[in-house]
DNA sequence: CCGTTGGCATTGCAGTTGTATTGGAACGTC
DNA sequence: GACGTTCCAATACAACTGCAATGCCAACGG
């Protein structure tokens, strides 16, 4: 059974190609073909590596996920052994936010895919689990009576933080200022 | 001139259908048809009130601005003269938070118009205006040294607040306490 | 060396899309 | 009552969609 390609390598250049399409002209504008076109690909190579539009979407979803993620670990590894909490937790919050220009156009992905989701409740389950992950891993760092809250508080606040950067409603300054000004309340003294 | 129905009328129930679609298939699935199916009407008619779906669209996220709007001054309205800022605050938030179930399809909309909006830049413009406009009365509202920071935070709470909510990430109560945690930060005494 | 199998391009198809066009019914004005 | 205008329904059309089917090509196992 002759199998030469990276079967995997194959199906992220595809949804990076699908998220480039997403980015620019939203996810409406997603279809077998312009993502086979703006990956430089046949429809029918796309079609090879998924079997169906949704499984495409899916596993776009996942990668945009992953990017997250390493994004995250490696700004929070670059912070090297027992950081104070607040630093942490700022750390955290500036890797995912989109301020960036490529960390701009995964918040635009994940923007839509959040849109996406609200209305497939099958596919909200992965970031469901994202966030509620996030919310423990926060409540473990924050001090104060009410941890679980104050967590909430945060990872939400860093949600329509994004979005603001997203729509062009806040500039980076401004939303930067918002988080500091909120980690002062946080952590007093 | 024979000018017998109400122009602005139709349109709005035109827009009610849309939003309706919107709200449980989301906005891929707006088409002229189905809105036209869904408000119980011909296609022809739907084209002769708007001449294109841009119209359509652009009418609709204005409905959906205006519902807000509403609801907000309403809630406002019902606090009397002279409430206390903190109670003011809590109340114009909960009124525009996704709670009830109206309210979460409103929300919906939203969102998916939220995504929207992040990718067609002339269509942002009126959202943008809205939340400058709730930055600044937000921010005199609030004590401390630094409002316009402070008010950004709130501001963008209430938006994360919203999209947790309405992706199922966050319960009612979960976001209700995470709000009143941050009024207590904000409003300390 | 050859058949089999995976990788991929091409084409076809039925359905949906936005929009333009056409036609007629209802109505106010003269 | 005739006329013009508005309201609306029906249809036509080209472009696009997801998907299936087909076929060619290279590579590997026997």
């Amino acid at each position: 059974m002759p199998k030469k390609v990276d079967h995997q390598e194959r199906r992220r250049l595809i949804a990076d190609a699908l998220m480039r399409v997403a980015a620019d002209q939203g996810l409406e504008a997603v279809s077998l073909r312009h993502v086979a076109a703006a990956a430089g690909v046949s429809t029918g190579l796309v079609q090879h590596y998924f079997r169906t539009k949704d499984e495409m979407m899916t596993f776009a979803l996942s990668v945009v996920r992953e990017r997250s993620r390493t994004r995250l670990t490696e700004a929070i590894g670059r912070l090297g052994d027992d950081p104070p909490a607040r630093l942490l937790l700022r750390t955290l919050i500036v890797a995912l936010l989109p301020l960036g220009e490529q960390s701009r156009e995964n918040g635009r992905v994940a923007l839509a895919f959040l849109a996406y989701t609200a209305v497939r409740p099958e596919a909200a389950s992965s970031l469901r689990r994202d966030t509620t992950a996030m919310l423990r891993f926060i409540a473990g760092l924050l001090p104060g009576p009410a941890p679980a809250a104050a967590a909430a508080n945060l990872l939400a606040l860093m949600e329509g933080l994004g979005v603001y950067l997203l729509c062009g409603h806040y500039s980076p300054d401004q939303a930067l200022a918002a988080l500091d000004a909120h980690l002062d309340l946080q952590f007093p003294g």
